[in-house]
DNA sequence: TGGGGTCCT
DNA sequence: AGGACCC
């Protein structure tokens, strides 16, 4: 992979770490490795009172313990930002595609419409007050002159998104596909490659930062993610780039530590733009959000059962009690809940079933019972429609608490 | 607002 | 098979 610079921004002399300003880290390092120990210690204790008690001892979290040591400024436990993962977010999907397919349409408004429905709009649409989804009727009423293009018809949405899957699998096998025009790319295999001086400026916007002052940085943590999650906004513009010099199609992508922040933060400069967000910037990212049914994986169902319990805004669930949640939910979802809400996230990146040629004696077999799938369709990978990929290697271990238990 | 996807039980 | 989540 070339080494060459991007047109990366370079960060202002005053923004760099200054010596003193590690020293300052240095030492909020060392007191938080400090109240680090003391809570753990408080938990062992808790612990063996628990077990006198013939209690089984309770189940702690590294977030739990870094929920106690919510009082100091940086309540981070070193080492649990290794990864680094980028989510893309394919800009207003549809759209694009049929600009891409009819240059024409470029400059005009545009709708993709599916029944009654706009599903998707371009930006020169948007920026004359049509939204992003409406009723056509409605629509219309705003801009006589927009232009429709049927998109009922979903072949070369799924021809264009698995070229983007392939862009972003050329970089890394683990990418997660997330319907059409969304993907998880986990990269921390690759990231340590981008970690030098030549990339140690942050690329695109950092979380919070309000284009000409960008606060930062320092590094409150010193675990080494700020290296990573700057070296990854590299990689991410880099995938961004290629992804629209092979497909011609611009995106969005964020940068973080776990899907979840890496979701939450890839829309928040649009269109065509990316931002990076750091571990200690959880908190501001989860209160920029005000219903918690704005967090990923919180659904309608979840979020209602949330509501009877008084509890709708994210800070509500953040303060709510594992044993209220618990009154509704088994006890990992509560503690998935909780979590979610601070912004932590260990769901792994699982690659989405690239159909990587297995299954083909599956698809054969299944043959004589095919109910009238059309493999002729499809352009390259001659069988490759819809086969349940039971086989799947199944790496990504889901996370096993009983591998955190040990607390000695 | 609906069709299609994946994961979990 | 059904539920819950996602776009």
């Amino acid at each position: 992979m070339g080494t060459k610079a991007f047109n990366s921004k370079v960060l202002k002399e005053e923004s760099r770490p200054s010596i003193v300003q590690r020293m300052e880290n240095q030492e909020r390092q060392k007191k938080f490795e400090q109240k680090q120990k003391e809570v753990e210690k408080e938990i062992r204790q808790e612990q063996r009172e628990a077990l006198k008690q013939g209690i089984r001892p309770k189940f702690v979290t590294n977030k739990e313990k870094s929920l106690r040591m919510a009082e100091d400024e940086w309540a981070l436990i070193p080492d649990q930002h290794q990864r680094t993962i980028v989510h893309i977010d394919v800009d207003c999907f549809y759209a694009q595609v049929e600009m891409v397919r009819d240059p024409s349409l470029r400059d005009k408004p545009l709708g993709i419409k599916q029944k009654n429905l706009m599903v998707t709009s371009n930006y020169v649409a948007r920026s004359m007050g049509v939204k992003k989804s409406m009723w056509i009727k409605d629509a219309v009423k705003i801009l006589p002159n927009l232009v429709f293009v049927d998109g009922s018809d979903l072949t070369h949405y799924r021809q264009f998104s698995t070229e983007i899957s392939a862009v972003a699998q050329s970089f890394t096998p683990n990418v997660e596909r997330l319907g059409l025009d969304e993907n998880y790319v986990d990269i921390t295999d690759i990231v340590g490659d981008y970690i030098s001086p030549e990339y140690s400026a942050i690329e695109g916007h950092v979380f919070g930062d309000k284009e000409e002052d960008r606060k930062v940085l320092g590094d409150p943590c010193g675990c080494g993610c700020l290296q990573r999650l700057t070296a990854g906004s590299h990689l991410a513009k880099k995938i961004r780039q290629q992804i629209l010099e092979t497909t011609g199609i611009t995106c969005c992508a964020g940068v973080a530590h776990n899907k979840l922040l890496a979701k939450l933060v890839s829309g928040y400069y649009k269109p065509n733009q990316q931002t990076v967000v750091f571990p200690w910037q959880a908190h501001d990212v989860m209160e920029s959000l005000k219903q918690a049914r704005s967090i990923p994986g919180i659904g309608s169902t979840t979020f209602k059962i949330l509501e009877d319990l008084n509890i709708s805004t994210v800070q509500e669930l953040q303060n709510a009690s594992l044993s209220t949640l618990h009154t509704r939910f088994d006890e990992e979802t509560s503690k998935r809940l909780k979590d979610l809400s601070y912004g932590i996230d260990e769901g792994l990146v699982r690659k989405s079933g690239k159909p990587q040629s297995i299954g083909l004696e599956d698809a054969f077999k299944k043959t004589s019972k095919q109910k009238s799938w059309d493999l002729t369709s499809q352009t390259h990978q001659p069988a490759k429609g819809r086969l349940k990929q039971k086989v799947k290697e199944r790496k990504p271990q889901r996370l096993k608490p009983k591998a955190l238990l040990n607390l000695m």
